[in-house]
DNA sequence: TCCCATAATGAACATTGTTCAGTAATTTTT
DNA sequence: AAAAATTACTGAACAATGTTCATTATGGGA
């Protein structure tokens, strides 16, 4: 039984559609209107912050209204993943497009990567840091962006390869990951440990740099 | 009021020191049977899967009865992972004090440190993957584990550059930060994602001979 | 035997995510 | 316009979690 199967748009009075209308856009607004107040507790502390109460306070409806929009807290979470990760999808896409020499293109995805990681963390840190299957994030969703960040990666990877620059290992998409692994773990320890340890850190800026030098030089020099 | 200050072993009994000494013995042993289940507990599912209930069910007390032994279950988790990291740094010094070539040293170093991290995901991730203040943890002990791994990075690429094998830069402090970033990095590609994404994934093994190679090359090759 | 420090417990609290029977609101039908 | 039906929403409840605390054994020393 869907609800609105009517697509030539007959009904009996006319106002029927433009009432069934009206009722989508409202459901649509609430749902953003979750998504808003999840987003800004999800801010606070990430997802542990986001309590279906909290939301619900805050959108001020009764806790159990969110589940008739939301499966669950995972499906809310996982949303403002998306939407945060689209970004990174969005800018990434936008270097490539820049057609920069193959060097200047790598350095751009990674400092892109690394500063998008640095302003969201939370989202980081659900998305690339926590095991797959827990409290966290399972949805096909989160997977197929990362994949998406990935693609991104071993196009930029594969276009240096083709224009001679990097010496061509087996794949781009293994170059990629290794590319991919170094990124990361100075994304997460930016994140995660930059000032912890009492250890003398250097700036968050130049490990950046200091990070693309090392890949660049690690692509540039011939596979063992 | 301390409870075991007569160092001189004097009792107006000889059986007094006896009992005080097998009542220290048995709260010793019953912290030790707590640490052991959560363990168990904790290889399952990491933090979340170690509750206190299931602890309390597993040595057959009452789950206010852990906490005449442990402040917290924060305390009880970052006991596991501070032992756990023992094995880390142990085996760590045994590298450096193998006295091989600086080169090999390192590599030898990177190699460990990556294994350990897939031989004790939970404990990784928790230590090193998580945010420091959260539900997970701050104590004083993990920090100083986590520096004290650092410090044995630093020591050897130290070496390195003494021995005039690596360029020096600024400080090995610096560079260790590099390194440990790509380790970490790949560490937990490895634990978390490896096989995820769709994606042509290589081995673990030659993941992290790629990640040795990398570094190495990285670290030979002059600073920019 | 009586005392008393120590050990251990059970019941309770607050907070979580989540469910579901029931109520209010609104739209469609008569 | 009234009735029926559909949709939207809610409040109370459940189970699981960490944690506390007044109360009850326990068992060694007097």
């Amino acid at each position: 039984m869907p609800r609105f199967d009517n697509p030539s748009g007959i009904g009996k009075h006319l106002g029927v559609m433009g009432t069934a209308e009206r009722r989508a856009r409202e459901k649509d607004a609430l749902r953003q209107k979750i998504l808003q107040a999840a987003s800004e507790l999800f801010l606070l502390n990430g997802f542990d912050s986001v309590t279906m109460r909290a939301i619900a306070d805050r959108i001020e409806y009764a806790p159990s209204t969110i589940y008739l929009y939301f499966k669950n807290k995972v499906e809310i979470v996982d949303a403002i993943c998306v939407e945060t990760f689209e970004i990174l999808i969005e800018r990434l896409h936008g270097i490539e497009q820049q057609g920069l020499p193959p060097l200047a293109s790598l350095a751009a995805g990674i400092r892109c990567y690394i500063e998008f990681g640095i302003e969201h963390p939370h989202q980081y840190r659900l998305v690339f840091g926590s095991v797959p299957s827990d409290p966290s994030i399972e949805s096909a969703e989160s997977n197929l962006l990362g994949r998406q960040a990935l693609e991104h990666l071993v196009r930029i990877i594969a276009a240096g390869q083709q224009a001679g620059l990097f010496p061509a290992t087996t794949n781009p998409a293994s170059d990629a990951l290794i590319v991919w692994s170094h990124m990361h773990g100075t994304t997460s320890i930016l994140i995660n440990d930059h000032g912890r340890y009492n250890f003398p850190w250097p700036s968050k800026e130049s490990m950046i740099e200091r990070s693309v030098d090392l890949i660049t030089k690690a692509l540039l020099s011939p596979a063992a």
